[in-house]
DNA sequence: TTGAAAGCGCTACCAC
DNA sequence: GTGGTAGCGCTTTCAA
């Protein structure tokens, strides 16, 4: 930067305030210092302006899976959210591994980042004291969280199960599976499951078929060895639940393929309202959650809290609203 | 810092030896010193670090696109590659738009990343001398440039689209089509596009019948728009080559709602072995690019060539090998 | 509108 | 194995 200056016949604040838009610089004089940077190759060094100025301009974000179209578009909705207030996304995978976020985190800690969006509601103690600890805005998200460390941009899995468990029911059906991952590792599919199989208590179906079928995220080959095992087991199965649109896919062409068919011979509904279930045939029954959405809110929310003019005016928790698409693969 | 060095009776020399591994610190005071740390919940200043040490710890990396389980999974080999090795990734996604990607790379650059994985061997001419002015090591993936800018971990996509003609071909098929995206803006997808019609020129078919619809990327929605249309004005044609295998399926989905059985009366290949392609009824024939490995040769190519232990030992061009995987969509 | 000085928090370098 | 000093490249602050 002393070098563009030297060229340019100025100080290195001028050239540093020239460098951004909206400071005060006479029209000629940053026009010098441009061509100045422009001939020199002259590129800003940020890591250096961080330091300086204690803007970061990192907004760190962790998903359960890159290669999961409802993340990724989440991460969309706050990159475009994001866009024209100069923020930069810090984005990583933890792979539904809660000591896997943890170093996430502590890694992007350490880059200061001026707002954290993290995925769900569950996270190691120790995750949760760091992100209390960071200062910043911390959003959880795809989740409502009893107590949540900050902010929250999310929708109760639980109750989405129960409202997919109600639409099957009013189908008639009264033989319930519900497909999805091992163990607890994906806390928010574990919370749809604990929604759909309460409702079904409520309304009288006592007999669970739970089927778990390896670690998430569940994707196309999951869903279908998932159902070739239920229909092994329980071959009278009328209506299942999918933990996701692609189990979802997964589970109906494998019930294709033994030769059933679909709503007539079996339900399937799904969640996510991802393209599969809509380009699928038959189409298939889910739960649109407007994922892009939730990261546009997120993005409100940061640009709100760190907006200096002024106190935040956005609440604290943003519930987003999600429905039902009801699809041929559930109604005939 | 200089805290945890008071706290601990240290000079904060020894703490930042401490807080890294492999440093000469005796076990005794690397304790205290984390001990000092814990009680003050002190975090490392990566910026800091970086300025001081002109190692930023960044490898930036340019997708075209997020939804797109090709570049993420590139994205999570590339991840895995480096794992260990102390880099942390810094992605962005240029929508297919030069322009974009010219931005975000000059934004990534001044960052000081260490290693930058670009997809595609087109960029705007400004983009190129960015990055060969960078003076670290650019990657450019998923294509075979000309006229690389640095190193290149790819294939061929002309021969890639090639192999498609002769497989279909080969099938007795004798009227063609090709679904892709419009204009060049996905220039791998034209690329593609290219080496398919000139493969049947060669075999002696001179009919073209190119379906362009909408904007890259094209999923399943496009793929259906586009078949529904080539239907409609070439009624008669036997096999179909789509850019991906999300169109690839939207594509068929909307051939069989026409009424036509996939493959007796249209065969249908893709792109990119999907998850998709595999679980589709019928299963869809494809390309397989092995997209982790893409990301996963980029990552050893990286490590080697910023590995202080003498001079690189890897190529500076990895062509990644490719297969035709043949299914029901093409193959009865 | 412009400039000079101080310092952001850390590590390279050299000394012990 | 440990400590002191200088300085990474920029922006803040204050003064002109």
């Amino acid at each position: 930067m002393s070098d563009v200056a030297r060229v340019a016949g100025v100080s290195v604040m001028t050239v540093s305030r020239a460098l951004k838009p909206q400071t005060p610089v006479s029209e000629s004089t940053r026009a010098r210092i441009e061509a100045a940077a422009e001939e020199l190759g002259y590129v800003l060094n940020s890591t250096a302006a961080g330091l300086s100025s204690r803007h970061s301009g990192f907004v760190a974000m962790t998903v359960p899976s890159l290669n999961n179209s409802n993340f990724s578009d989440t991460a969309r909705g706050l990159t475009e959210g994001l866009r024209g207030s100069g923020f930069e996304l810090l984005l990583g995978y933890t792979n539904y591994d809660m000591a896997e976020e943890e170093r996430l985190i502590a890694a992007f800690l350490r880059r200061s980042p001026e707002a954290i969006v993290v995925t769900g509601g569950a996270h190691s103690a120790r995750c949760r004291s760091l992100l209390k600890a960071s200062g910043v805005p911390v959003i959880e998200t795809w989740d409502l969280p009893a107590d949540p460390i900050d902010k929250v941009v999310g929708f109760s899995n639980a109750e989405a199960g129960r409202l997919m468990a109600h639409h099957l029911h009013s189908q008639g059906h009264r033989k319930f599976g519900f497909i999805g991952g091992d163990g607890m590792r994906d806390t928010r599919g574990a919370d749809r499951r604990r929604g759909f199989l309460a409702a079904l208590h409520e309304l009288g179906v006592t007999e669970d078929r739970v089927l778990s079928e390896g670690d998430p995220p569940l994707s196309m080959g999951e869903g279908a060895a998932a159902m070739t095992k239920l229909l092994d087991r329980w071959p009278d199965t009328k209506a299942v639940m999918c933990v996701s649109d692609l189990s979802a896919f997964g589970a109906m062409s494998a019930a294709q393929r033994c030769g059933l068919s679909v709503p007539a011979d079996i339900a399937i509904g799904g969640f996510g309202a991802y393209d599969i279930a809509k380009y699928a045939l038959p189409d298939i029954t889910t739960l649109d959650m407007s994922a892009e959405d939730i990261g546009r809110k997120s993005a409100e929310m940061i640009v709100d809290a760190l907006s200096k003019g002024g106190p935040a005016s956005l609440p604290d928790r943003i519930e987003i609203p999600y429905k039902l698409i009801v699809r041929g693969s559930t109604a005939a």
